[in-house]
DNA sequence: TGCCGCTTCAA
DNA sequence: TGAAGCGGC
């Protein structure tokens, strides 16, 4: 092991909000001390960078990076917080620093691995080293691609080809570094970008779509009412990954069961932001004892759809806003204001998908069965374009990533490489009886009053047909140009 | 990681 | 009359 110098490294944490099996960070400690920033980044004139953080991701990003400081805070690392663009702050921040290296870990959307490929060169030109770590997926992208082509574009082999490698140990907490220079922090806070962490205004408004309920309830309720769901950070991340054997056991069949119970883990927005790393679940997914194969085996298949979701995303730029199929550009959709104003507020009258889209708006999060009967009755029956609704996951989903949710969306609307028949619509009264069948789901999140007042804004039937017919008419265009 | 309608066949 | 199995969408 190589002896520590009095080397500093700016590390920059972004969705890797965690001080464990975190790679930057390790090799940043071996080198010296470490001196921490987080950057609410905005998007630059070329519209690179990161997509803007809808509003549940903004309440939940704030609680986790005030954990992280004090985490951070315990090993001596100061956590400077910026807003602005990246690719001037880093470089700036860098310099009044005086640091030697830069670290980060590796994000995968094309428009953020364009940004961070120009501001590596930006810092090298200045003679400083900088390095990017692996850390947020366990197979990078650019490794895996099937005989005679770039890409996997099919889930199963996919899997079949990158299941079962080596994914290396899960990293310890770094040792604690004795207290920099509050000259050094001084000198960080010159910089006009730097604030605190309030002056980031992660807490300011409720996102982008979220004006459906504004009005009604104010934009502080909504964090509120998300917050008492939810404990980001440190202590709820560890809390989490404690109830991981309870999550897997018996998996395979419970997860279906939307009902509230231990049939999901509820890792996802820690898996998002970086709290615990898919390297550390796998870990624990792989040795955790008493568990059926078929358990273990369905649930390690769950991480690795985040894997797939990812590997899609970095190969397919602007995933969130085009279609991979590209003949759906021309599929009919109608995109009524008022459906989708249904939708988005639970009152569809169908007792499945408002308890899912009420879920999603109390807590920030719903159950993966749900999404996919919600997102179905948005795309199929509603007829509704799934960029609206992946835009209003984005904005009121704790969990919401870059890759999981365009890609997800895609996949029930049918426009995915490998995604459903779009003839496969989810009849959500069928989805009801079969999953909820004692109504255990329904009655925890609508009211019944709600639930017998509101008549259902569309026939199934009639509506089904319709969304087979559109997808007649758009195979025709295609065969006729 | 469907749903529907049709057919068959046993009560 | 309805469960079960299938083929088409």
């Amino acid at each position: 092991m190589e002896a520590a110098s009095e080397g500093l490294t700016l590390v920059w944490f972004r969705e890797d909000l965690r001080v464990h099996d975190h790679a930057a960070l390790t090799a940043a400690r071996a080198d010296g001390h470490v001196i921490a920033v987080w950057v609410r980044e905005s998007r630059d004139d070329d519209g690179l960078g990161p997509r803007p953080l809808g509003g549940a991701c903004r309440w939940w990003v704030h609680e986790s990076l005030s954990v992280l400081e004090e985490e951070l805070s315990h090993l001596g690392i100061p956590l400077l917080f910026a807003a602005g663009e990246s690719a001037t702050i880093i470089p700036e921040l860098a310099g009044r620093l005086d640091v030697d290296a830069v670290r980060w870990s590796r994000r995968y959307a094309p428009a953020s691995r364009s940004l961070d490929g120009r501001i590596k060169t930006e810092l090298r030109n200045r003679g400083l080293t900088v390095h990017s770590h692996p850390g947020a997926l366990l197979v990078e992208p650019w490794t895996a691609a099937p005989q005679g082509g770039d890409h996997y574009k099919v889930f199963t082999p996919f899997w079949k080809a990158v299941s079962g490698g080596d994914v290396g140990d899960v990293l310890p907490v770094p040792v604690e570094q004795p207290r920099l220079s509050t000259g050094l922090i001084d000198s960080a806070q010159a910089c006009a970008a730097v604030t605190d962490l309030d002056g980031l205004g992660l807490l300011d408004g409720t996102g982008t779509g979220s004006g459906v309920f504004a009005a009604a309830d104010g934009p502080r309720w909504w964090q509120d009412t998300i917050s008492r769901h939810w404990t980001p950070g440190l202590r709820g991340a560890a809390a989490a990954l404690e109830d991981l054997h309870a999550g897997i056991d018996g998996y395979s069949t419970a997860h279906d069961i939307p009902a509230d119970g231990a049939s999901t883990s509820r890792l996802s927005p820690r898996l998002r932001h970086g709290e615990l790393s898919p390297r550390q679940l796998l870990r624990a997914a792989q040795t955790a004892e008493g568990i059926t194969v078929d358990d273990r085996t369905s649930w390690i298949r769950q991480l690795y759809w985040r894997e797939f979701s990812w590997h899609l995303a970095y190969h397919h730029p602007d995933i969130d806003a085009w279609p991979i199929r590209p003949e759906f550009n021309d599929f009919p959709y109608d995109d009524d204001e008022g459906a989708l104003r249904s939708w988005q507020s639970g009152q569809t009258g169908y007792p499945l998908v408002d308890a899912g889209m009420t879920q999603l708006w109390e807590t920030g999060w719903m159950h993966n069965r749900v999404r996919m009967v919600t997102a179905s009755f948005l795309t199929k029956n509603l007829l509704h374009h799934w960029r609206h609704g992946e835009q209003w996951f984005w904005d009121t989903l704790v969990d919401a990533d870059e890759a999981n949710n365009p890609v997800s969306w895609q996949w029930v609307a049918g426009s995915g490489a490998d995604a459903a028949p779009f003839f496969r619509v989810f009849n959500p009264e069928r989805q009801r009886k079969r999953f909820d069948p004692d109504d255990a789901y329904i009655d925890e999140w609508l009211s019944e009053t709600t639930d017998a007042e509101t008549s259902p804004i569309v026939d199934l039937a009639d509506s089904r047909h319709a969304a087979l017919d559109a997808y007649d008419q758009m195979k025709s265009t295609e065969a006729s140009t």
